[in-house]
DNA sequence: GTCCGACTTGAACTACGCTTCAAGTCAAGG
DNA sequence: CCTTGACTTGAAGCGTAGTTCAAGTCGGAC
């Protein structure tokens, strides 16, 4: 079993190692063992930071992921927060997706200034 | 011309009043002048107001946001950082939505935990 | 056996986006 | 005129998400 150490899985996930000592604090994720003090980790856990990197893109906080991370299908509770999420999901991708148009069109429009553009006001509103 | 005072502007936008005086410090509104020492505020702040919360809500920082409302359509490098941001709205619309369907799945599966589900994870991978 | 560079720790520091506080001003109603 | 309560200011504080620092440990190559 090759086990990975804290310079390897900074390098692979793309995090800095003071990240991963943070995330681990926090109780995203958990190093196999230990090397004398040094850190060692299982490959597995690049899936995991993969996992908290998406979910840190959708907007969930470094807490509502740590709760994610240990849940079970009987945590109703949490299950609720999660369809409460993607509702909010689906707001956040409307608001994006008027925005990103908004900003497709203010880069060809000619108003002065850009914000008082009808069009870029019309579509971000 | 009816005027708004701070608690107005701040009651309609849903901002705190210490929010609106922020958001002046760092320009994003002005008031339309003073009642004494008061601020007021002409109507259209409210417009402007939404401007911003969707902006802030599409992940620009004041700053730039900022820069945006000065902005004019001989500024170039702005029209470049538009392009860019659009870009990376098309990313974060595709990751969210991503995440959206994986939290609609997530709130029937029934697997322990959640997060090894493999529809979940092939959903947001 | 020694050395060194990468690791360890906790604490302090950063940036962002506000909120809260202390101290003071003042518009407006009685 | 006087009171009152909402406003004013700048400074300090807060939560999130880390980074940086100082001081110390130690695995592993020589």
């Amino acid at each position: 079993m090759t086990l990975l150490d804290i310079a390897e899985v900074a390098e692979k996930s793309g995090l800095a190692p003071s990240a991963l000592r943070f995330y681990e604090k926090r109780g995203l994720v958990e190093p196999a063992g230990r090397n004398g003090l040094r850190r060692t980790y299982h490959p597995d856990v690049l899936r995991r930071l993969d996992l908290v990197a998406c979910a840190r893109g959708a907007g969930f906080t470094i807490a509502e992921i740590a709760r994610f991370l240990v849940a079970t299908p009987s945590d109703d509770a949490l299950r609720a927060r999660m369809a409460v999420k993607a509702t909010e999901l689906d707001d956040a991708i409307d608001r994006l997706t008027r925005m990103r148009d908004s900003l497709r069109h203010a880069a060809t429009c000619e108003h002065v200034p850009l914000v008082e553009c009808p069009d870029f006001k019309q579509a971000i509103s």
